[in-house]
DNA sequence: ATAATTAAGTTGCATAAACAACGGTTGTGT
DNA sequence: ACACAACCGTTGTTTATGCAACTTAATTAT
């Protein structure tokens, strides 16, 4: 590894990798399921909290709102969640698993599991702890940082 | 944090938006430098590797050729670098900075350093040790994964 | 009640990046 | 020498994503 004097970024540039081999592993996974590795996260997330909006759905996994409309849409497209205008306030959408969904989950559940394990494989116990903590630690410091 | 039953896939997250906040955070701070964050890796390398080919740039960056191809050109473009064909193999561009890249440098020194002090802020040295160590068998991990 | 503000979603536009198909160059094998 | 393979770079297309402008719906302040 003589990336130290390569590459001066180089915790960045392996963040910036290890990200798109993991898109790259799902994408690999996905087989007939008709969705696309950014809207992996969705799923999980709708698997976990029927009925949010998009707009929450967007604060929890740190995405634009814009980037989570589209792939809402794309999956709901793909008959795989719903979209129902909330009646006592109908600028939200309340967003659910279709039965369809629910089946794909079992499959995006394994895949979850298969990219997770690959990825900490060789790491003992105290390890992925510390990781754990080191890449929370690092998004709070990169998040915080002010603008300008 | 409750994000353990918010999403299961926290550790990818965590990696995405990291790598997020900090093209960012690198835009922030570019001011009148000419470039976009994705260009930022490849000044580094020309820095470091003055006369390299874009296939080995590609290599050493863990990017795909065109997109590389398409960076350079833009820095090209901005003044920042100069493409001379190889004369004995005149499929090669042979990349240098040029003296206005070169000066631009000076500043995207800075903003690296800065970036990294900031990701890295109220860790140990050993923790920046372990957290190396742990990227890195993260990378190896999922870019070894067997496709399909 | 009406105007102003805030909130949710949508959409246009830009960047980062991959992948694949293609076009010249060079190198090889017969 | 010529055909074929390997190599380098380019370009078209797709996806992931952000930001900003806009629309419509709800809320607040006068």
């Amino acid at each position: 590894m003589a990336d130290n004097e390569d590459c001066p970024i180089s915790r960045l540039r392996l963040i910036s990798m290890i990200n798109r081999d993991s898109h790259s592993f799902i994408k690999s996974r996905l087989g007939d399921i008709d969705i696309n590795s950014g809207q992996f996260p969705l799923m999980f997330l709708l698997y976990y909290h029927d009925g949010i909006n998009q707009g929450t759905a967007a604060l929890k996994l740190n995405l634009d709102k814009g980037t989570v409309a589209r792939g809402m849409m794309r999956l709901e497209d793909s008959g795989l969640i719903i979209r129902k205008k909330d009646d006592h306030d109908r600028r939200n959408y309340r967003l659910s698993l279709t039965p369809a969904g629910r089946l794909a989950m079992e499959r995006l559940h394994e895949i979850r599991a298969e990219l997770e394990s690959s990825l900490v494989a060789g790491m003992s116990d105290e390890d992925r702890r510390e990781l754990d903590r080191l890449l929370q630690l690092m998004h709070r410091n990169v998040s915080e940082v002010p603008d300008g």
